[in-house]
DNA sequence: TTGAAAATATTGAATATTCAACAATTGAAG
DNA sequence: CTTCAATTGTTGAATATTCAATATTTTCAA
């Protein structure tokens, strides 16, 4: 049984909190050095299949709500990263897409965060990685 | 190898911002029938031991820049959930202390917290929850 | 077919966070 | 001792996020 005063580092809600502020603290650091905050980076390589996806669809995969993702795609709309096109089958619906410069700066990102993954690798081990993947994708599972 | 054409969802800073921000939706929803945001909760939860915590120390301890909870401290001493004491040893530092008002809130939200910890343990079961535990411990501690 | 409800995206105001600069105190080297 | 650098916390301006309201289009039931 949970106790109530057990410390608050014991609590998954925290570890999963803190894990991802460092993890995403280091990814911050390698992608600024294209001046990329994480998000466009996550908007990016979803785009990067080359299809269309609808700004509803975008915000569940990048992990952003709605009126946060319309503002930082306007942003990228001004970099000429990515454009926006009304779907024909359905006019509510804006599809995105990744312009050539976009494709350009995904490659260079994708490095950047390869780099990463492999560091972790490293001194976190292969196991390690791979059954901590394993465990966050059951537990996101079950959360749905 | 890690391969730069692999689907965000294989990404592990994308599984743990996913499974950060699903855990942290559920949280935020149960503390909100008292009206406190997570972060609110976690201080309290420092606090708790009765203690005083240095600005400094409180802000590594609840993932939070030190601007961003000089604020937050400064809604609840509002609130009177918390109060600040000069560090009579250090003059710089101020000890932030919880009151009697915050101890009783605080006993209101860990058990709402620890609600939403059982109810986990139900839906992803027990070895999976420590396993996952243990997992994270371990990343963290190799990240720094 | 029409009209109400649902779905989709955006906007603007309110709120929160971050960055850079500041003030106060301490530490430590000369 | 004195002075200069480092530590600690706060502030205000700039930026970003969120909430509620809006506009548009589609769906579906009457």
């Amino acid at each position: 049984m949970a106790k109530s005063n057990s410390p608050i580092t014991e609590h998954l809600a925290y570890l999963l909190a803190q894990a991802n502020r460092e993890i995403n603290r280091q990814l911050e650091l390698r992608l600024s050095k294209e001046g990329v905050p994480v998000e466009q980076w996550r908007i990016l390589k979803v785009l990067s299949d080359g299809n269309g996806h609808s700004m509803g669809e975008l915000a569940d995969a990048v992990l952003l709500n709605h009126p946060t993702l319309t503002k930082m795609i306007d942003r990228m709309v001004s970099d000429t990263l990515v454009y926006r096109v009304q779907d024909p089958n359905d006019r509510r619906k804006v599809l995105m897409f990744i312009s050539d410069r976009g494709k350009v700066l995904c490659r260079k990102l994708n490095s950047l965060a390869v780099d990463q993954e492999e560091h972790i690798l490293e001194s976190y081990g292969d196991k390690s990685t791979s059954e901590l993947k394993r465990l966050l994708e059951s537990l996101i599972d079950s959360s749905n």
